[in-house]
DNA sequence: ACGACTGCATCTACCACAGATCTTT
DNA sequence: AAAAAGATCTGTGGTAGATGCAGTC
């Protein structure tokens, strides 16, 4: 802080605010994100306390301090003795929370209420929260689901919030994720802080929940029909990892749920990064550290087929949607427009390249092995073909004599 | 340096047939 | 327009053969 609100110019600013890309103190924030249904969607998070002039995304708790990425991969480099701090992510929110919803956001927050009762203090259920990046969150004045989002969990009445336009967490993609995945040391940890329950992370949502939502078997994850469906957007995110761009778009974010152990965390991530979020202590620390890039990168094309397909699913807004319709909106709005303007321009230079080199290999072999992995797409046809009998592995007539039964590995000639 | 040969890995076609899909009546 | 019948297409797994590549002589 000790930077002065863009809009009062007096008090120091708290908040920023990415669609405005406007500083403000707390009372400002409400003041100016109460005057319409449209700014009551701006997203907006901690200011960084460092360099007070990008978004936090990250929280120091050894230090204290709010930090953005840039300041947070200077400050937590592997090589010094800070890279050990633990961590945790920040979340954005919109809405016009009071300084206690603040508070209940963020574990750490304490700002004293001199704003009073604003107008819009009155809609506390309005403010909706997301998980450490611009959020296109649910929109309080219509009761759909935001485009981007897969899932929307509405926090249940234990939770000290209003019921019905509930508090929400979106499943949006983290741009510009804890730098956890390369460098940073084992004992650096990042854990989401935002407490709505006590109890649980997601109030009113079960596990199981979560997962009938996610059902993977439900629709067809698998690469190529969404490189099919959307050629452009993939290649060209193909295109952004392959040279390089993996740093640019997620930052070095631990996707590390390897693909056999942590399926259930990759598989909602694309819907839900909470959840993601919720998942990942428990599979960053099975991931070594070489699996972790390829996991990512396998990750990201999978959130971006999923979020796609989201896109297209739930939402009024398809693939007729311009790239301004994602322009708050996470990782669309990259895959349409490049590197979002708040990304701080370090990445490209941050990352050794000899570990860009490894991490792209991977990511190009594991492409290459997935691109090619079987997928039966009909059981039924699948176990026949598992007891059919057969001459030098061709199918034969149903009675000739055959070399190889499956069920009994015998011979007939 | 160049061609022939070997060994290994990968890719592709083939088969029958139930069920899905399309076309015709 | 709806239903039924018929024609055509699809996909399933193990194997052999084709192909490509690297190494050796």
């Amino acid at each position: 802080m000790g930077y002065i609100c863009d809009f009062c110019g007096d008090q120091p600013s708290l908040v920023y605010c990415r669609s405005d890309a406007a500083c403000l103190c707390l009372s400002c924030d409400r003041n100016v994100h109460s005057a319409n249904a449209l700014s009551k969607r701006h997203s907006r998070t901690l200011l960084c306390e460092r360099c007070n002039s990008q978004p936090a995304f990250v929280r120091c708790a050894e230090e204290k301090v709010a930090l953005c990425q840039n300041c947070d991969w200077m400050g937590h480099d592997a090589s010094t003795s800070n890279s050990t701090h633990k961590r945790q992510t920040i979340n954005s929110y919109s809405g016009c929370p009071s300084s206690g919803e603040l508070s209940s956001i963020w574990s750490f927050f304490s700002q004293p209420d001199s704003a009073g009762e604003s107008a819009c203090e009155q809609e506390l259920g309005l403010m909706s929260i997301s998980e450490n990046i611009e959020s296109t969150s649910w929109d309080p004045t219509v009761n759909t689901i935001s485009h981007n989002s897969a899932v929307v969990v509405e926090v249940n009445d234990d939770c000290n919030v209003d019921k019905g336009s509930g508090w929400t967490r979106t499943s949006i993609p983290e741009h510009r994720p804890a730098p956890q995945l390369l460098d940073q040391p084992a004992g650096s940890t990042y854990t989401s802080l935002p407490k709505f329950c006590p109890q649980t992370k997601y109030p009113g949502l079960s596990e199981d929940d979560l997962y009938d939502d996610f059902n993977i078997d439900e629709v067809d994850l698998n690469l190529e029909n969404y490189e099919e469906l959307f050629g452009v957007t993939l290649n060209h995110s193909e295109e952004l990892l392959e040279n390089g761009g993996i740093d640019s778009l997620f930052g070095t974010k631990d996707m590390s749920a390897a693909d056999s152990t942590c399926q259930g965390a990759v598989a909602a991530e694309g819907s839900s990064i909470g959840l993601v979020n919720a998942i990942q202590p428990a599979c960053s620390n099975a991931a070594s550290a070489d699996s972790v890039m390829s996991n990512k990168t396998d990750s990201i094309l999978y959130f971006m087929t999923k979020h796609a397909h989201s896109s297209l699913s739930f939402s009024g807004l398809t693939g007729e949607s311009s790239a301004g319709d994602y322009q708050d909106c996470g990782a669309s709005s990259m895959l349409l427009m490049g590197e979002p303007p708040w990304c701080p321009p370090c990445t490209e230079s941050s990352i050794p390249s000899a570990t860009r080199s490894d991490a792209v290999m991977r990511y190009k072999e594991k492409k290459k092995t997935r691109k090619f992995e079987k997928r039966v797409r009909y059981a039924s046809r699948k176990a026949r073909a598992d007891v059919r009998k057969r001459v030098k592995g061709r199918f034969v007539k149903a009675g000739d004599a055959y070399d190889y039964d499956p069920l009994n590995q015998t011979r007939s000639c």
